[in-house]
DNA sequence: CGGAATCCAAAGGGATACTG
DNA sequence: CAGTATCCCTTTGGATTCCG
């Protein structure tokens, strides 16, 4: 099961950040430094690991400008953007259906606290 | 971003069990122990923990027969069944483009052993 | 049979400091 | 500027045991 595809591609797009990083890499190349003011509430840290995965998977490239400072590029690959179209199809989804979501979980919360 | 309902959903889908639960009640309904001899590589545990999860997301539902020993079924309610399309999908992009993730894996690895 | 509780190991993830 | 390396706390998940 460890080698079932939806499970390996779902459990890269469940990672913390992924989601927010496509996002932003869906709109075009960006640096580093771009990619670290957008995910503000991320640490420099789990942004590059985030990055590393995501190269690793062949979603991203990542290109170095050897300049002084350093500069770096991140964009998806053509295969990170054949992934777009079944991200933003669920992030329709899940913006149709979070209200829904919301609802059943308050209900379900308000049971549990009433009879424990 | 915690609010962020593609994150929410992703984050769900993309625990260890889901997805296999998901394709398991797509079929129709099914009994505690039948789920747990579908997933035997899950936890009782981790089975009921999942189960309960998506439970209050408000994708599945359960029926308690109480009979001697006890009876529980499980089931997709309305909510679950319309998560299915993108959950298909998602399963047909992975299965497509699974082959080139393990490709750029091994490429990405072969890098790293090599310049260390 | 189905599930709750406990205990414990492993992975995830943040803060900080240091390097080229 | 971008990345690596620690340190440390939190979360996840498995094994086991006990309850209706």
């Amino acid at each position: 099961m460890a080698r079932c595809p939806t499970h390996r591609v779902l459990d890269r797009l469940g990672d913390k950040w992924v989601s927010l990083l496509l996002k932003e890499l869906g709109e075009g190349p960006k640096r580093h430094s771009d990619l670290a003011h957008a995910l503000a509430g991320a640490s420099q840290k789990m942004l590059t690991q985030t990055l590393r995965g995501l190269e690793r998977d062949g979603f991203v490239s990542r290109f170095v400008t050897p300049s002084v400072p350093v500069r770096v590029d991140y964009a998806l690959t053509p295969l990170g953007e054949r992934l777009l179209p079944v991200i933003h199809a669920m992030t329709l989804w899940a913006e149709r259906h979070i209200e829904e979501i919301d609802a059943a979980q308050q209900a379900y919360d308000l049971l549990e606290n009433s009879a424990p």
